[in-house]
This record gives structure tokens, sequence and C-alpha cells, in this order.
DNA sequence: TTACAATTGGGTACTTCTACTGAGGTGCAC
DNA sequence: GTGCACCTCAGTAGAAGTACCCAATTGTAA
């Protein structure tokens, strides 16, 4: 999918950076690999700043990207690994099964999408395929999710519509979305109503929760 | 604080019981563990109900809590352990900060509350605090509340305020908060207003945002 | 080219919420 | 028993959101 520098022989250890902002958690990771002889940890981060430098110095096959981080968070340091095009692959490990992330680290072309409660197996089997530069996504999303499709979300909004609907979960009015997007209260009621009908939200406390939901906030 | 089997021994080990939902915290808290010669780790659970049967089963020294978890969330095994008067020590370890689980917790009677970001001398020495009886927070945590006082959240909401914004955070309208609670839609408003006051809430949005914030979700 | 979805904007009537004002009753602490 | 916090309820005015209706423009896909 990418183009890193993935280790073309299979007896090569996969040269593995962490980046989470839980010691426990990398702990955790640590004490699984450890006994992984075709993983080599090289590496720790605790956010997504710390991350994108130590891919940088330290050229790893793969980094394993926690999502919910301090500073800056893992998608926002998986894309800025992407712009700067460090040969390095992507593996994002979240707590959170929400379509909105993995919709997101698709697009943003990571090579997998693992969730915590992974086994000590599948996350392995997750390090080697995303290693060799394909995409690996739990099992559990793949069912729950189109991914195959075009990595919508499940009630199908729009991009316009996801960006309100942000705005409203960070409770602002209507007013002050028309004028911060430059179109009318009208408009921005249309879209709410839009909003409101495709999912059902019902209110504003309503569409806040599901705007966490879908990992708006 | 309690009155469990505690071993007077200092050389007797804690028999500690670790529950979480993720194989892979418990993976990383087992390997900070393992080396430690004044824990052992006699079983895992990962959720509530399990953990409350196993109690009963191996009777520990001590039972690690993580709050989040399905079927039955950490603070409610808390409580069953606390009703049902099995002599166990309880060790909270949450993700989350927010002063409502912490009140909980301490309402409850457990024996400390431990932030996941904890390092690994931070969790020995709170597992042999917990383990002795006696009540361990958080340094980061003890700081910004005043559990001395009475446990109380930083906005001071009275019970009936957080009954109403949970109701809020729920997507109510004030007309069914009011039928449901039997007061009127005026009380509801007023109270609505206190909220919003002391919280700083703004509208539904914000206040489902605190709601959260506050773990009333 | 035609069709469709997305985005934009409006009219009207209604409900809900917000922001102030006021006050009566209860229970607890000093 | 005198405060004080809490819970209860009300009036009024205006702001905001909801629920319907409608249509013009744009871009893209069939």
């Amino acid at each position: 999918m990418q183009d890193p520098a993935s280790p073309e022989q299979p007896d090569t250890p996969v040269r593995l950076l962490i980046v989470d902002d839980h010691e426990l958690v990398r702990d955790g990771i640590r004490a699984r690999l450890e006994s992984e002889s075709g993983v080599e940890i090289i590496g720790e981060a605790g956010d997504g700043l710390e991350a994108v430098t130590l891919v940088e110095q330290l050229q790893p096959d793969l980094v394993m990207l926690d999502i919910n981080m301090p500073t800056m968070n893992g998608l926002d340091a998986a894309e800025e690994i992407r712009a700067r095009e460090l040969p390095c692959n992507i593996l994002i490990l979240s707590l959170y099964d929400n379509s909105e992330y993995v919709r997101r680290a698709v697009a943003l072309g990571t090579n997998g999408y693992l969730l915590k409660d992974v086994s000590q197996d599948e996350m392995t089997k997750a390090i080697k395929i995303a290693a060799k530069g394909d995409f690996y996504v739990s099992e559990s999303l793949a069912h729950s999710l189109d991914i195959e499709n075009n990595g919508a979300d499940p009630y199908n909004l729009t991009d316009r519509e996801r960006e309100i609907l942000a705005a409203i979960a960070a409770g602002k009015l209507n007013k002050q979305i028309a004028g911060e997007l430059d179109i009318s209260v009208r408009t921005v009621e249309s879209h709410r109503s839009a909003i409101r009908q495709k999912t059902g939200g019902g209110n504003a406390a309503g569409l806040t929760r599901i705007a966490a939901e879908l990992g708006l906030t």
C-alpha cells in the first residue's frame, strides 16, 4: 500500500516503535512481544509529536500508534508521518471501534487498525502484515464496517454535515456556526435537520452524544 | 479503612486479582509485577461480574478494578463486593481522572484510585498501601480534588442537579424530565439554570460534554 | 445530456430553552 | 431558633431550535 523500507527477508526482525501515552500499555506490548523473535522494539514515545520525531530519527519499519494521546493524537501523527513521506508503516492501536476513526485511518493510508482488546496472536499477526505494507483490521471491525465500499460512517453523513455536527457538539449556536462557515443560519438549520433525520439524534444533547460516538469531539 | 484479611507479616506476598477488560493491560500489569516479590497474581477477570465471582472464590487480599468494562463496570463491582461484605481490599485503576468517579470510589469505601498513566513505582506503592486496608490516591488527583472535604465535584453540584444533568445529557427534554421526576417544568428549568451557572456549561450540548466529563453518562 | 446528491437559502408556525425576576417549604448546623 | 442550603414553583420576555413546506446552484456520475 505504501512504499516503506520493509524487510524482504523473513528472518530480519521488524523494527518497531511503540507509541502510547500510558507506560502501562507500552509495558504490556513489550511483555507480549519480547518473546517474539520476529519483532524488535527499538523505541517508545508517549505522544504524537515525540512519535513523529522518533520515526524520523530511528526510521523504524513499523510504528504502532495509539489514538488518544496528549499534545498530538495518533491520527494527526499518522497524517504528519505521511505528509513528510517518512518510509514507515503505521499500525493504529485504539481503544475505540468508532467508524470515524477507522475511516480516517484508512483515508490516511495507514497499514492497519487494531482494537486494544486484541489477543496476543492477533497482535503479532497484525504487526507482520502491517510491517509488509499490507493492511490489517480487527475482524470485529471488518464485520461491522463496510470499509471496502468507501469508508462511510453508519449514518451516511456528508462532510459538511459532519463539520456542522462537530460544531454543534462543541456547544456552538447555529448563529455562531453560520458566522464561522460564512453561510446563513437557515442553511445551518437545514444541515442540522438532515443530521437529525439521518442519525435520529433528537435535540442538541442527543447530537452531542452521536458526535462523541463518531469521534468528532 | 475496611476490615479485610490483610497479611500482617511483611514477608507474606499480597494475593492480587487483576480485573480489566483488555488482556493487553492485564499483560502490562503482570509484566510489571512479576519482578515484584511482594505481590502474587492469583487470577484475572475481564468484567465486573466475573470479578465479583472470583473475589468470592479466590478470596484475594486485593482486587485491582478497571472502571470501564462491559457487562458490569468496576465501580458497580466494587459496590457489589462491599454489599456482600467480602473481605477484600479494592484498588480502582481508571483511565479517567474525572471527579465523579473518584467521588463514587471514595463513597464506596475502596482503598485507592490509580490513573493508568501511573509509573511502575507508584503502582507497587499503591498496591502495598491498599492491601493494608489504607487508602491511596494518585498525587495528580489528590491535588486537583478536595477529597478531604466531602468528595464534592469541582462544580459543587447538588445530588438533584447531577440527576437532572444526567437526564439532560441523555437527550431528554425538560418536560420529560419533569414528568419522570414528578416535578414541574419550571423546577427543572431552575435546576438547569443553576447547573449552567455553576458549570458555565452554556447550552444543552455544553452540558452534555460536562456530564460526560463527570461520568454521568 | 440527464439525473442525482450536496449545498445553499427562504417562509411559516410552533416548541423549547434562556435570562432575569420573585417566593414558600424543609431540613440541618451553629 | 436563626441562618443557610436545597428543592420547589411562578411570571415575563426574548432567543434559539424544530418541523414542515419550498427552490436555485453546483458538481459528479450514469
